[in-house]
DNA sequence: CGTTAAACGGACCGATGGTCCGAATCGTAG
DNA sequence: CTACGATTCGGACCATCGGTCCGTTTAACG
């Protein structure tokens, strides 16, 4: 890759990431913004990123980069409800800290957020440890229902609770499904 | 309101309703698709609907009428596990018979699914029951997730599964939460 | 039938995602 | 340092879409 095009890449990704998160609603970003902001040409922002879709999905694994790393190698022998409980927790994180840019990248259209590689990772993960915690069932499906609880735009809608009530409610939402009693 | 201006109501509904049953993606069908099927100018879809929105919600409440009559009456006394799981159930059938339609209303960009009447009333009435089922620590949050399950665009995604087997994991999960132990 | 208020409809607008191609720039060979 | 080909740049340009405007038509009523 040419030096130009490398410097080019990061001042795009610098700039779409600052636009995303100072924005409210993801969808007032415009390609436009981002290239202006970058002091870059639209030809050159399509050129390395395909479309809106390759520009937001770049920006999220390398922000995802850092979390994926941190339960990749997280090997087994853990209890796998506590593992779930933590891989739950760290996507809420995610979500309520990367707000417009999750928003973004769960509305690109087709069949989001669902065709998208990181969440295929996720699913498989916690569909496993689903497995191995209540057996393998509906552990398919189960994953994926605790995957939409954490979904960016539910975190959007209740941003007025306080972070720590939306984090007990994940939690025991976890146990619950993996077949522990309710609290209390 | 004038005789033609009811009779080209009925006839955009009519044409609306058919464009987004036959639409794979119901970003593909536009406004003037609307209005041309409809056989009505762009300016009468708009002054009656407003925008895109308003058609799709009224659109979504001549559909969900039915439904939600079913429950209005629906009394106290039973048990609130299986009123959940009749809920649950009748939003699963609905989301799988009105795919595109369902897509569509999640979304119309802004909070949605979740600036919308009937999302309230659907989670009031789940997180009475999640309370009455299994007290009120959670019930609200874990609501939010059970509707969250059954989003329409999670439904599209695993439309290859057989009907059954997703009903199943539904009321799984429903029964999971409200505290009973898993199944076998 | 005449009058009026309401509805009609399609030309029009601004914004947006995405394309194109001549101009500028990088990297390298001589 | 220079020359040259390949790559990239950048912004004018295009198609489409949601939404508006306004001259024209038409339903309703006395």
């Amino acid at each position: 890759m040419r030096a130009d095009a490398a410097r080019n890449r990061e001042a795009v990704l610098q700039a779409a990431g600052l636009l995303f998160d100072s924005a409210d609603d993801p969808a007032g970003v415009s390609m436009d913004d981002v290239a202006a902001a970058a002091g870059v040409g639209k030809g050159t922002l399509f050129r390395r990123f395909g479309d809106r879709a390759g520009l937001v999905r770049a920006l999220y694994e390398l922000r995802t980069e850092r979390m994926a790393a941190e339960f990749e190698g997280a090997t087994g022998g853990e209890d796998p409800v506590e593992a779930v409980v933590r891989i739950m927790d760290a996507l809420l994180r995610f979500k309520i800290e990367n707000r417009a840019l999750s928003r973004a990248l769960e509305s690109l259209g087709g069949g989001s957020p669902y065709t998208n590689a990181a969440y295929g990772r996720w699913h498989a993960r916690v569909a496993a440890l689903m497995a191995e915690a209540r057996g393998p069932e509906a552990a398919d499906f189960l994953a994926h229902a605790l995957l939409a609880a954490v979904r960016s735009d539910l975190v959007d809608h209740l941003d007025d609770w306080p972070d720590a009530h939306l984090k007990a409610g994940v939690e025991e939402l976890v146990r619950s499904v993996c077949g522990e009693r309710p609290t209390g």
